[in-house]
This record gives structure tokens, C-alpha cells and sequence, in this order.
DNA sequence: CGCTCATTTGAGGAACTTCAAGGTCAGTGG
DNA sequence: CCACTGACCTTGAAGTTCCTCAAATGAGCG
């Protein structure tokens, strides 16, 4: 079985439901529908997040095109949106893990995806305990790296996510922006949303 | 093959190198190492954790005994040390995937291994948006969880470990719990190291 | 006891947050 | 075409939390 990729191909679209779109802020899933399935990105930007009886939101993590993820336990509950326009496919859970045990390269892929996903948690744990024009710097740097290296960057989520995920609140995330920009180290190109990555030798030794 | 326990045992035990015993603050593996080997917790606390450029270290994570890691990926370059004597089992990597791929049963211990994994890193992240207090009165609470809810918590890590664990410094560390003592939270019986929970209730809502 | 190491406590300063106001930009309707 | 609106971002000033530095206290051990 599976000895071909086009018979692997036709099992893996059977377990797949989608591609589905989602607006800007729209709850995708709660994590007991994560128990289910398993989310990868299409276009857009999904974000994982939780609110505190506190009131105050964190963001745990970013998804981009071509993340595939959902590992999440349930435990936790954690809300997954759209950070921007987005589309995804959803993938049964189950399914998938019954393909795993019997194709190797699936099990490859899903325990890349997997190992992937931990590091960055655990960079984002490093992250945290940073100053906060270190914290400011990092994530601009990644997210440039996550999403191809391109001339310039177009953040695609909001200020308020960003402050969000790196524990921090709008005004200071705005603020270690600028001090960024004052020191020649980015600039923004003609307009907020987009950014050019100017020192990358400054970026890296403020990175720490 | 593998139809019975008794050779999938024997199977894992020529996999697996140890147990070895460690001291305290030895370095057990650089994960470089990691690449090669999982690691099998049988007793004490062994840490990860990395030190920057500016001398500064962060605790990634501590892991108990019966905790099974080593995902993290090599680009973290984490150091894996012993955060009290220890004895550890080394578990060839490869030749648990191999075995994985061939027993479900074992597959499942890996997925499960990892997703707890992943969902602590998740649960540290949330922590270090939160206060002082808060993150001294979580991580003891989930201490006590881990070893067992045992009647007296018996702090097996060093003040500097928790301290760099929660990105907090010792003396905020040590102010926060001198608070959790004296709003009745919990008590220190007879000693510095051992820790009585008193009210867990209050906990809770100190935890947010 | 007298040493060392770990933890606690205090006072002052730095970093971040809070609260409040101002600015920018895209969309909308006159 | 221009003013109006609302969402989002930026800036300023005051307040809080946490850090830094320094000293004191406590625990473990020869």
C-alpha cells in the first residue's frame, strides 16, 4: 500500500475537508475541535491564543502557509483564529495517524511538524525573559525569515497580536519600533505595515 | 514481531545505555548529543537550559522522573544538565523511531511524550506574561502536581534554577514566595526547602 | 566555632505599564 | 474632491513592577 505517491495522494485528500476561508478575527477552532483535527495553512495568518479571567489575551504562537499543526492538549484550551484573512484545510486527526503507522514519510512529517513546532515554543520561552527592544527585534527578524526573506517586510497581523504574543503592551511594542527605526536598523517603507530590514549585523547583535 | 511484551522488551533494552548517575550542575548532554539519543528521567531533576552571550541563563524546562525527552532541535543548541544528582537512560534515537514505525504501542508513548512536551513549553510561554507572584505561585502549584501531591512539597531545584525558569531574579523570586507565605498561601515547614500548601484555593486565584 | 554558600531583606534606579491625547490611513458619503 | 469616521498606531507623562547593588541572615559542614 501506498507505494506510489499518487495513491498516497488520493488517501491523504480523503481525510482533508476544505480549503476554508475565514475573515480577519473569526475563531476557527476551539481546542476540543482541535482534538479532532488537524489544522494546515493555506494563505493568511492563524493564531493561537488564550484569555485570562484576567481579561488579558496572550498569543502562543503564529501559523503561516505551509504550517501544519494542532498538538495542542487539551488542557490548556486555547482559541484558534484568523489573524488575518485566512484559508485552511482541516485534517482528521485520526486518519492521519493511521497513515502514519503505515507510511513512513507521513510519520516524518508529522513528527517534523511536531519537533518544529516545541523548538519554537521553547524560543519563544527564551524570548520572553528579553528586553523588550530585543523581543521587538527577534520577532521582526523571524517573521522576515518565516516568510521567505523578501525584500521588504509586510507585517500581516496587527500590532495588538504581536504585543499579545511577545508579552508585551501596544505602546511598548510601538515604542521599541521606533527606537529600532531611530537607530537606523529598519525603516518603514512608505508606510507602517511595511518594513525594510536595514542592518541585519545591528538586528542580530541587538537580538543578543 | 513485537506480538508480546516480554520481546518488545528486550528489544528496548538494547536500546537503551544506562542508567547513568550525575551530580549536581553536571553537564549530562549538549543536544548535539540530543540528536542522537533520548533521555529517560529515572531520578532527581535534570534542566535544560541556555546561557546568551550576555552571560544571562534561561531554564527551558526541568524534567521528573519518568519524563522521556529530546525533541528539542539541534539550531537551540540547549545544554542538558543535572539540576540534582540524577540517573538518566540514553535511548538511541533512531532505533526508537525504528521501533515506532513497527509498534503502535511504542508510537503512541512518543506522540503522547511530545505532545506533553509541547504543551508545557505552551503553558511556560502563558506564565511569563504574568506577574511576579503569579509565577511563583504556579510554579510551585504545578511542582507539587508533578511529584505527586504529596503532603509537603520538597523544592528539589535551586532558588537560581526556578528563578531562571520563571525569568524572574532570585531576590524577586524569594520576595514573591515571602508573600505567598505571609498572605497564609502556604508555609515553610521546618525548613527553607520544604513548602507546605496551604490554601489552594487562594493559589488558584493568585494563579489567575 | 568558623567557614562557605544560599537565601532574605532593604534602598534606589531602570524598564515597562497605564492613562490620556494626538496622529495616520483607508473607507464612506456629501 | 473633500470632509468625516473609525480603527489602528504613536507619543507623552505619571505610576508600578521588577531589577540592581549591597548587606544581613540562615543553613550545612569540617
Amino acid at each position: 500500500m501506498f507505494g506510489d505517491d499518487a495513491s498516497l495522494q488520493r488517501t491523504l485528500s480523503a481525510l482533508k475537508r476544505g480549503p476554508v476561508r475565514f475573515y480577519r478575527d473569526n475563531v476557527i477552532a476551539l481546542d476540543e475541535d482541535v482534538a479532532d483535527y488537524l489544522l494546515f495553512v493555506i494563505s493568511g495568518v492563524v493564531r493561537s491564543c488564550k484569555i485570562c479571567e484576567s481579561g488579558t489575551r496572550s498569543v502562543v504562537s503564529f501559523y503561516l502557509p505551509g504550517d501544519l499543526f494542532g498538538w495542542t492538549g487539551p488542557k490548556l484550551s486555547l482559541s484558534i483564529e484568523a489573524a488575518t484573512d485566512t484559508a485552511v484545510l482541516f485534517i482528521k486527526r485520526r486518519g492521519l495517524l493511521a497513515l502514519a503507522s503505515r507510511d513512513v514519510r507521513v510519520a516524518n512529517v508529522l513528527l517534523t511538524a511536531t519537533t518544529n513546532e516545541l523548538a519554537r515554543a521553547q524560543e519563544h520561552v527564551l524570548l520572553m525573559s528579553k528586553s523588550a527592544k530585543c523581543r521587538a527585534a527577534t520577532f521582526l527578524t523571524d517573521l522576515w525569515v518565516r516568510l521567505g526573506k523578501a525584500k521588504y517586510l509586510d507585517v500581516p497581523m496587527s500590532h495588538q497580536d504581536i504585543a499579545d504574543y511577545l508579552g508585551l503592551t501596544i505602546e511598548t511594542l510601538s515604542r521599541s519600533i521606533t527606537v529600532l527605526e531611530r537607530s537606523g536598523l529598519i525603516a518603514r517603507i512608505p508606510s507602517q505595515r511595511r518594513l525594510l530590514l536595514q542592518n541585519h549585523f545591528g538586528l542580530r547583535r541587538v537580538m543578543n
